[in-house]
DNA sequence: CTCTCCTGTCGAAGCGCTTCGACTGCCTGG
DNA sequence: CCAGGCAGTCGAAGCGCTTCGACAGGAGAG
């Protein structure tokens, strides 16, 4: 292993002027950078993280914690980490990964250890029991979610009360009188996870605007489970001619269910889905729908992070503004 | 922040016997561990990550490369990462999140910094560009996948030509002679992604030895794309009643086609798939499928690292053996 | 021409931990 | 009764880096 000491000889100066060319803490003459630089260059030299941490007392890595739920669409978890993998890399961290398995413990260990500089919390429920924690410790965080007190807190979500108002309006728009929703797994909302009862409550306040009439009910996802929960639907409100989807698990199910049934998209039944771009478009049917920013979310969460520990920035709540993008899967209601 | 020397001086021993209490290298009288222990408790102590791994040249951090291509099954990718994660912390060890992005970059980055211990590689292509740093650095790693020239490198993966035996093999039991594979995105053969020439060399070989007519089609997945290859596949080969899927995305159109071509399945058309349990159980007709063990591959990566890390074991290829499970998709061939 | 102020560089003091050698008693075997 | 060994503890020397204060020399101001 190469080190700095080596790196100072080899080109003939002190070590600390090697790590100011490094830092670009003080100014160096370009001769003696230039020097530096190809000293470091031939011999190979890479900074030891673990003696760079202990001196500066900073780890340069940002602590990612994933949930290990399978009830939540996966693929739009993934898709945070990695934008959050990749952003955090162009400002000079490395994302470490825990899983929501350890809970309050991953965050004590991980604030105790000084193994991370901060830490992004996904998968956040409205009562988290991590935010204490979190508060008391100090530790910059940035929340992927919105619990229900946000105090002291930063948090970047999108907003899915706009986002529910929005499908309803779309609807609305339309004609559509009668609308059901098909929503996240019972176990979600249980959980009290924010972002499922945030949409539902923009859905029904717009839907009261509206005078539209709504129905909303949990759905496991699946064949099975959906076509069980469509039928409800159906019994209970037989003029639903507009679909809002929540589950991603829930989408082709249902699509399926209704082409079973000769009710044709968007001729008879109109379906907006709340879901990844890529579901949308690649569903049996192009769906109009309001797509889930995972990238950008994960994205601003790193900047938003970055700006605390350089000291910029304070406590904040992001909510993205939602997009519904019409396709082929809604239009007019049919005339009775 | 509590010091390992403020612990010390709490429990009234010196700084190193704190050391032998937490790391167990040295024994310890009964009473001193209980005092110490009660001081560790007491002052919250958490040991600094930085300075262990600086006088240890140990960080317990294992690197995680996840390709950041979206033409692979994501939530795959996604279980194997969290397995990672959990059976990392098991043994003591944290997961650095790397995105493929960076590349070989990123392994000279983390061999050089001493930034972790060890690597885990996934989507490892047949000629891997990080493969000949892998072996100069020395780093000790593991990969899941399985490359053209394993000399000197531990892998872990399905046995994907196993795999593809399997499935022709369940076919050509059941009296199918036409078997259709509609296969991963063209890009994946195309960078000699091993597992997926493996499959097909096994569904090859084995349809030889069984005198099975086999077509093989690469599929983008979706419904339009799979909507062209099953076409093409049924121009070519009226007679075709088996198919096998490798492509999760091309599993719900597939099933949809052949409905709405009035194909029932199993009677007319069996399908046997490729893909995790999870897809297979949820699919509108439960598919009978060799399953992906995401789980089992992340832990036995992890297993042959931290194994490594502790000079046991040296490198090994490991294959686990796939299993078929007979589901509602496949039957007996329709008789002519 | 002197005083001051930068600029560029160096030396040294840690950061908090691990680990090696050394030391003290005490136990065991001869 | 003593040599040898072992369990239990301590002190000190780093691990490789950052950062602070100091200092030399040159430039600009008076």
């Amino acid at each position: 292993m190469v080190t700095l000491a080596e790196v100072a000889q080899h080109a003939g100066v002190s070590a600390s002027t090697v790590s100011y060319v490094l830092s670009g803490k003080r100014s160096i003459s370009a001769t003696t950078r230039q020097r530096v630089e190809r000293s470091i260059r031939e011999l190979g030299y890479h900074p030891n993280a673990g003696a760079r941490a202990l001196a500066s007392s900073r780890s340069n890595i940002i602590a990612l914690m994933v949930p290990l739920r399978t009830d939540m669409y996966v693929p739009v978890m993934m898709e945070i980490a990695i934008a959050v993998a990749t952003t955090a890399r162009t400002h000079g961290y490395d994302v470490l990964l825990l899983t929501g398995e350890e809970g309050p413990d991953a965050v004590r260990r991980v604030a105790g250890s000084g193994l991370a500089d901060g830490m992004i919390l996904m998968d956040v429920e409205l009562d988290d029991e991590r935010l204490p924690l979190l508060r008391e410790s100090a530790q910059p965080a940035v929340l992927i979610g919105l619990p229900a007190d946000t105090t002291g807190l930063t948090c970047v979500d999108l907003d899915f009360k706009a986002t529910g108002a929005l499908c309803v309006e779309h609807l609305a728009g339309l004609g559509h009188r009668d609308v059901a929703v098909i929503g996240e797994a019972p176990a979600v909302y249980e959980r009290h996870t924010g972002f499922a009862e945030r949409t539902l409550d923009g859905l029904r306040s717009r839907a009261r605007e509206t005078g539209l009439r709504l129905l909303h009910r949990p759905c496991e996802g699946g064949y099975d489970a959906t076509a069980v929960t469509v039928a409800r639907i159906l019994d209970e409100r037989p003029d639903t001619t507009g679909f809002v989807v929540q589950n991603e698990a829930a989408v082709e199910p249902l699509l399926a269910l209704l082409r079973q049934q000769g009710r044709a998209v968007p001729e008879d039944v109109s379906v907006v889905a709340v879901c990844p771009e890529q579901v949308a478009v690649q569903a049996s049917v192009r769906l109009t729908s309001v797509s889930l920013p995972a990238q950008e979310m994960g994205r601003h969460a790193v900047e938003q992070l970055v700006a605390k520990l350089d000291g910029r920035g304070g406590d904040e709540v992001v909510l993205l503004p939602p997009a519904l993008t019409v396709r082929a899967s809604s239009g007019p209601a049919p005339l009775r």
